[in-house]
DNA sequence: ATAACAGTTGAACAGTTGTTCAACTGTTGG
DNA sequence: CCAACAGTTGAACAACTGTTCAACTGTTAT
């Protein structure tokens, strides 16, 4: 009797359990695509493109971006800063001028394959 | 003399055509950055990186897509005319259902790079 | 010190986006 | 045929986004 109300209490307990495990992963997965989603975000505005895809070559500063893009430097700078947040770019001092340049490989990848799909 | 001015025009000519050239190709790159700019939008969502992950498993209809992200099947749709729109998913047919699936391995491939990325 | 240049920032505005709701189409089983 | 199910669609609405403008910080050259 006490074993049965034991084992009872053991199922319904370890059954809490995976409850709680599978909802924690749910969680880790929602998590996960949110991330992705506002990965994607950033590279899905032609401003943001247009200056990752100039960075891609080279390092430039804000005002070469402005010439490049044919866009004021306060757009280009509200744009540097989103992505600066999100660590895609990143950016060195030198005198008067910001050099901004792709932070890491993965950002190059990411874009070279977004031109990829898009050339078939 | 007249060899003079033919050979003035013929430079003013070719001067033109190189202007008009790079004018295409920056019009063929703007393209391509809106293009970019484009796709990244459409994964730039987390209802429909959330619709592509569970794709990327398997193809699923709308009613599945609705339970497993929990999410009416009207905002499901909505998504999927966007994706189905854009060539990134595809769907067939049986019976009452539309089994809705990634429209090729150059979508996986973009998704799965991004989650790589969120990964560290 | 100060003028000029390089860039950032916040508020404001228009344009866009995602979800909801209700009405609709299309398919199947009784 | 028609009721029920599966899904689509358009209008409406709130929330968000990107650009502009003006005011600001920081650096350099005179």
């Amino acid at each position: 009797m006490e074993e049965r109300i034991k084992n009872a209490a053991a199922e319904t307990h370890a059954a809490r359990v995976d409850r709680v495990i599978e909802a924690e992963e749910a969680f880790r997965d929602a998590a996960k695509i949110f991330s992705v989603a506002e990965l994607f975000r950033l590279f899905g505005d032609p401003t943001r493109v247009g200056i990752m895809t100039v960075l891609y070559e080279k390092e430039r500063c804000v005002c070469e971006l402005s010439d490049l893009l044919v866009m004021t430097v306060s757009a280009i700078s509200h744009q540097l800063r989103l992505l600066k947040q999100s660590g895609l770019v990143k950016y060195r001092r030198e005198g008067k001028h910001l050099y901004y340049s792709l932070a890491d490989s993965h950002v190059s990848t990411i874009l070279a394959q977004g031109f990829e799909h898009v050339n078939e």
